[in-house]
DNA sequence: GTCTATACAGAGATAGAC
DNA sequence: GTCTATCTCTGTATAGAC
C-alpha cells in the first residue's frame, strides 16, 4: 500500500469523487422517477435527461435497466435503514414502530408513492433478487423490526397470539396500501389527519385487548 | 319495430350469440392476464393467443389495449358487485363486511392477484375514467358499503369516530395490500389462517373497543 | 369477422468519434 | 467518460385478402 494508513477509505482522487457524485445523482433521479412512474413506465431516457446527461453515459454506470432500478432500491432501503438506527432505543418498542410507521406514510404521501415493496410481478423483483446490497439492507431491517416486534409482545404492548413475522407483515402491508392516497383523493382530509388514522387503523389491529 | 313484444330482448340471433361469447371469453383472458402480470406487462398478442384468435380479430372487438382492458375491470367488478348483493341481508352489516373481506383475500390468494385497485401511476387509470361500467360499479358498490359501515357504527361494531368514508378506505385498503402474498412467501402458514390474520388485525382496527 | 403480413413507434442497448 | 447517431427488438395497431 502506498498510503501510510490503511484504514484511511476518504482518499479519493477530485475524479473519483465527481464519478461518485454523478453516480449518486443518477440514482436520486432514477429513485424519484420508479417511484413516481413505476419500474415498466419509466424510461433510462427520462433518467439521463432529469440528471441531464446523454444515456450512453449512463450506461458506463450501470449495466442495464434493472441494475440501476436495484441500486435505487438499494438506496432507498439504505435510508430507511438509517432512519431506523437512528431512533432513540430508550423508546418503547410499540412507539419505535409507530414512529416507524408514520414516518413511511408521511414518506409515502409526500412522494406520492409506495417505497420499500416491490411490485411481485415487475421484472424489477427478479433483479432485486440478485442485489446484494437490497438483500442484506432488507434482512437488517427485518431483524430489526422483528426484535423490536418480540420486545413490544413481551411488554405486552402487542398482541403476543400473533407470530412476530406475521405482525411484521401486517406492518409491512400498511406501508405499502394504497389508503393514504385514496383518502387524499376522495375526501378533502388533511395530511396529519390521514396519516393519524392510518396508523391508528393499523396499530389498533395489532395491540394487545 | 319488428317484433310484436318490445320487452323481449333474448331474441338474439346466433352469430350475435358467437359474437358475445368470444367477447366475453377474450375479456376473461384479459382479466386474467391483466391480474397476473399487470398492464403493462402484459401484451395484446398473449390475450389474442390464449384466447386462441388472431390479434386483428381482437380489435375488431375493441378499439385497443386500453379499452380491452377497461373492460376487463368493469367485469371484475361487477363479479365483485354480485357477490356483494349475493350476502344475506338478515347478517348484521359487521358480519356483511368481514364476508366481503375475506372473500376478496381468497380471491386475491387463489389469483395470485391485487384485484378492483387501479394502480394509480398506470395508463390504465386514465383509460378507467373514461369507462362507464366502472365507474358507475364503482360508485354504486361504495355506496353500498357505506351503507353497511354507517349501519354497523349505528350499531356500535365499529367505532363511530371514523367517517363512513375513512372507514371505507381502510377496507378497500386492506384488500389490495400485499399482506397475505407476503405471508405466503416468507412464512409456512396455512392459507385460511394467512387470511383469518389479515381479516382480524383489519377489523380489529376499525371496530369499536 | 377472421386471418396473414406489415407498418409504425418506443425504448433498451451499443458503436465509434472525441 | 461523454457525446451523437444508430441498431434492434418488442409491442400496438392496421391493411388488405378471403
Amino acid at each position: 500500500m502506498s498510503t501510510p494508513q490503511t484504514a484511511q477509505p476518504p482518499r479519493l482522487s477530485f475524479k473519483a469523487q465527481m464519478h461518485r457524485a454523478r453516480e449518486d445523482a443518477i440514482v436520486e433521479a432514477a429513485s424519484r422517477l420508479l417511484c413516481e412512474k413505476g419500474f415498466e413506465t419509466m424510461t433510462v431516457d427520462e433518467v439521463a435527461a432529469a440528471v441531464g446527461i446523454a444515456k450512453a453515459s449512463l450506461y458506463k454506470h450501470f449495466a442495464g435497466k434493472d441494475d440501476l432500478c436495484a441500486a435505487a432500491m438499494a438506496h432507498g432501503m439504505q435510508q430507511l435503514q438509517a432512519f431506523v438506527h437512528g431512533l432513540a432505543p430508550e423508546l418503547p418498542a410499540l412507539a419505535r414502530l409507530q414512529a416507524l410507521l408514520h414516518w413511511q406514510l408521511q414518506w409515502q404521501l409526500g412522494h406520492e408513492v409506495t417505497l420499500w415493496l416491490a411490485p411481485r410481478h415487475s421484472a424489477l423483483a427478479q433483479a432485486l433478487r440478485g442485489c446484494d446490497a437490497y438483500q442484506q439492507a432488507q434482512q437488517s431491517l427485518r431483524a430489526t423490526l422483528v426484535e423490536w416486534i418480540e420486545a413490544a409482545q413481551a411488554a405486552g404492548q402487542l398482541r403476543a397470539d400473533l407470530p412476530a413475522d406475521v405482525a411484521l407483515c401486517a406492518l409491512l402491508a400498511r406501508t405499502a396500501e394504497p389508503m393514504v392516497a385514496l383518502l387524499r383523493e376522495c375526501g378533502a382530509y388533511d395530511k396529519e389527519q390521514v396519516i393519524g388514522w392510518a396508523v391508528q387503523t393499523c396499530l389498533d389491529g395489532l395491540r394487545s385487548r
